[in-house]
DNA sequence: ACTTGTGAAGTCATTCACAGCG
DNA sequence: CGCTGTGAATGACTTCACAAGT
């Protein structure tokens, strides 16, 4: 349906992380996957698979599945990486701290450029080797390395400027882990990971 | 429409976090808030607020509004605050730690039991009065405890046996945050948030 | 007048089921 | 025969728009 879109749809995007993380474990000589053969490793249905390749613009041979590196190719090239892609962390505290020292997001290419903070006692330190600044440095270094994405740990009270702040410098997209309701402009996208609120829908789901 | 449903919609449960910090924060004497108004103050839109109290057999007063403190029992009651949870932090590294230290969990009526770590170095730690201790001693305290959640954040590789372990202690609701692709029991309802895909779906559809 | 409550339509995503190619 | 590719069905959630209650 979608030969040649721009665009894929979210939930598509979102797989593909999983799918990359099950083809890259693949043996040397796994030249092709079926459908059924990767939905099983990355734990989807074999129809959603062939729905996300059609979407994609990836085509396989019947009879035969899809071929392993071209596919590993499309996904990292649709992901972006191997394009430099920067991020801030603004907030210090546990969870930024966390955030600094996992390793996922450099092994997905991103590249944290620093964590700040506004308390003083903070600055300075270094977590996995990402500098702790002060906020009054965040606009120069944004410029300086093109940062476009912010991740926000601070505590739900403050993170209302801070939003407003990041996007003064011109960044358009945010991952927020505030647990508050923030306003932004409709051109900006903020998503928003609500610790409590995911443990709150998963315990109504058990009784 | 769903005039007496014992279940409501996922999406609809996951804004009731939501509704309620907007009205807890309400003036004392604010006795009744529009759709209009709560739609506001949880940033969504008010035919969603009407649709959802509509869902919940909650219902207002036409050319008033609903009444707040109904609301907030009513959502209280709903999301089974008061009732006692308990819940594991599996794995006490940074993310463990932070999570610990988060006071979202106490505040949205949760109580963590312990923090769980097959390390013997970080053994006897205390993290915001969360007690770190040996995996050997989950069985018992989840028997002791009836904890009935579970929180996962260790690294990806040993995801798979600690989810395989929870099942086997009778835990029916894991939220993880383990890069990994997990298989469980279809009667396991497992929450996953992947923070690295978080952040590239975020720059997907920033290009 | 003001605001609820809800059919009906719209959007997005998953799933089915099978025709058609290799 | 096996596996892809996709129309059509289904389902979950949102949004519209307006009739009806106060």
């Amino acid at each position: 349906m979608a030969l040649r879109t721009g665009r894929v749809a979210r939930a598509t995007i979102a797989r593909l992380p999983k799918y990359l993380a099950y083809l890259e474990g693949l043996d040397e000589h796994t030249a092709t996957v079926s459908s059924q053969h990767l939905a099983d490793g990355a734990a989807v249905k074999d129809a959603i698979v062939r729905r996300d390749m059609s979407d994609l613009g990836v085509t396989g041979t019947r009879g035969v599945g899809y071929d392993v590196s071209s596919l590993i190719d499309r996904f990292h090239q649709e992901l972006g990486r191997g394009e430099a892609r920067t991020v801030v962390i603004i907030g210090a505290g546990n969870l930024g701290h966390a955030l600094a020292n996992y390793h996922g997001f450099e092994n997905a290419g991103f590249a944290i450029v620093g964590c700040y903070d506004a308390d003083p006692e903070k600055l300075g330190r270094v977590y996995n080797g990402i500098p702790v600044k002060g906020v009054e440095e965040l606009a120069g270094d944004v410029a300086i390395h093109q940062v476009a994405m912010a991740i926000v740990t601070v505590p739900g009270p403050a993170a209302q400027q801070v939003v407003d702040h990041l996007v003064e410098l011109g960044i358009r997209s945010i991952l927020s882990f505030a647990p508050a309701t923030l306003s932004h402009p409709e051109d900006v996208d903020v998503r928003h990971v609500d610790l409590s609120t995911e443990l709150q829908v998963l315990a109504y789901f058990s009784r």
